[in-house]
DNA sequence: CGGGTTTTCTGGAACGAGTCAAGAGAACAC
DNA sequence: GTGTTCTCTTGACTCGTTCCAGAAAACCCG
């Protein structure tokens, strides 16, 4: 069962003027159950969902959720990219460096884009500054020391 | 010519325990002469330079380079890898939207990690806050405004 | 300085993520 | 309903990057 109700998501779709459809709502749907998730976890769940999606239509629906600012897509650097539902607030990310888990941190700041460059070259714009903490998690580091000594 | 001497650089890569080779010195020098550099404008510096290397080479030379603290590997969202000479001091870089420059920032405190996360989760160990600020640079300001009525 | 070991480089195949293109098929406006 | 417009399917394709096996070069040691 969906996390949000079918009707209420139809609904956050035609706000953002984006026609209603299949795929849209499993989407949605699937984002708005879990905090990131990347595109191959997202075609597999519509795919169980609707019995049957293109990856092409996924990657068209992730874009147009993007461009219509109803996802934000993250893109850790090596990796595949992740969506998220949470918009707007700025916040920023800890990346795993061995298992990859991303998780949400609050923005230390208030506003985006939240930091001013020191030393910007001149005229340029700045509209949003990314923090992204890398290191290792908990359950990485106990897996770390179990292992060492098949290494 | 190099902008730093040869049996510098040479030193330079025995020092960190590296064998000296022909792409690996023009590798380096190339990087040496540049702030932010993809891998295919090595590939045709050293080309040049040495009258042909594979692409494989550049790749290797560029890892190596990387895990022995030579350089650093910067990956913008959605660009291709760039690498740099300056490391150890944790700056950071501004990326425009446009034409995909990149130029760096001073951290704006100290050392690394220079930012902690405001809540990270239990247990996580933090070894990097990496920052990004994203814009437009003057260039592509003044090129958007020139070319707005070609759309 | 020559021989053996180790590491690096070459060439070519392969991979994953993501994009492009053309047409069939839905959703919406009237 | 009907027509228009947008969306989805299928399938080929690009791009950045990595993997593999073998040839070649750099280093170490006597």
């Amino acid at each position: 069962m969906p996390v949000t109700r079918s009707d209420e998501l139809a609904t956050r779709l035609r706000e953002v003027g984006l026609r209603v459809t299949g795929p849209r709502l499993a989407v949605l749907s699937v984002l708005a159950g879990r905090a990131h998730v990347d595109v191959e976890t997202v075609r597999g769940a519509v795919h169980d969902r609707l019995g049957g999606v293109s990856t092409q239509a996924v990657y068209d629906v992730l874009r147009a959720f993007t461009v219509a600012g109803l996802v934000r897509r993250i893109e850790p650097a090596g990796r595949p990219a992740l969506f998220e539902t949470r918009t707007g607030d700025n916040h920023h990310h800890i990346v795993c460096r061995t298992c990859g888990t991303v998780s949400d941190i609050d923005c230390v700041v208030g506003a985006a884009p939240c930091l001013e460059p020191s030393s910007a070259p001149p005229g340029f714009l700045v509209d949003e500054a990314e923090v992204t903490f890398w290191g290792v998690c908990a359950n990485c580091q106990s897996k770390n020391r179990e292992g060492i000594d098949h290494l």
